[in-house]
DNA sequence: CTCAGTGCAAAGGTTTTGCATGGCT
DNA sequence: AGCCATGCAAAACCTTTGCACTGAG
């Protein structure tokens, strides 16, 4: 559901660990094809609508299944907008954050090594370790002030 | 849970402004009473729960106009949780981030004055404005390691 | 008296889920 | 054959809105 592993609940005593059912199927290329038609973060609505325009039938809930299923295992990112609404993009490799449009939804990628040590130094200032963070920066970009 | 420091919103630069129109009434003196009782982000329906176990009686409509009202005179913070619920803090507090633990839940508020200049310096490098961010920390707290 | 504010319920929109079917392995 | 993935539709949720009414100025 989200694309970090965020879920303080369900201890989950039962011992489970099936991450790599992910099946190569006709729907699962049509979403990843449309996410890669994007270069920036997209509704699921959009997602399922490109799909239908590229030709490819499949089913919004499949959309949102599959996209729930590539944010788990990682290979997309997930977000919410300012109105709510789930918005997912493919994520390359390197760890970066996201500066993002909340009007057009234009996204540039930033590092920020600054951020990172301040994160892991904050962190063990506290005894935490282990550490991983999230970080979205949203703002209106210049073709929309 | 995430922070922000600016609430958008509001596309009309334009003609109207009726922004002093907030009448000073119970139901308005009950949620800020309910904003007031906490000291982190909150769910329209966690405040209007409050109310009620208050003893007062809003209605949840009401709530959400009165936050509204609120968040537009600038005097609460809204922004969303990773569910996508809308979730309102009121502005008075100081911003801060969250460090918590992914296997107890355990959290310690941190204020970032470097995160914040970072954030803002990138956005406006790229002609970003209006800018927002949300930032969170995971990881295993000492009594957790 | 007038009009902003309120309550209730219905509408609107997004995301999830139940269940039967279809396609890989 | 066994199972996971899919589709469709209904459900669940959060939030907004229409309308008649109440209360403050």
């Amino acid at each position: 559901m989200t694309s970090t592993e965020h879920t303080p609940s369900s201890p989950g005593p039962a011992a489970d660990s099936p991450q790599r059912t992910v099946r190569p199927t006709r729907q699962r290329r049509a979403v990843a094809a449309a996410l890669a038609g994007f270069d920036d973060f997209r509704s699921a609505q959009e997602i399922h609508d490109l799909i239908q325009k590229q030709g490819d039938s499949v089913g919004l809930a499949t959309v949102y299944r599959t996209l729930a299923a590539l944010a788990d295992a990682g290979e997309v990112d997930m977000l919410r907008n300012e109105d709510g609404e789930a918005i997912w993009r493919s994520c390359s490799d390197t760890h970066h954050h996201h500066l993002v449009c909340r009007t057009c939804g234009a996204t540039v990628e930033v590092e920020g090594p600054a951020v990172e040590r301040w994160t892991n130094a904050i962190a063990q200032e506290h005894g935490y370790g282990d550490i991983s963070h999230t970080l979205e920066i949203f703002g209106t970009c210049p073709a929309c002030r």
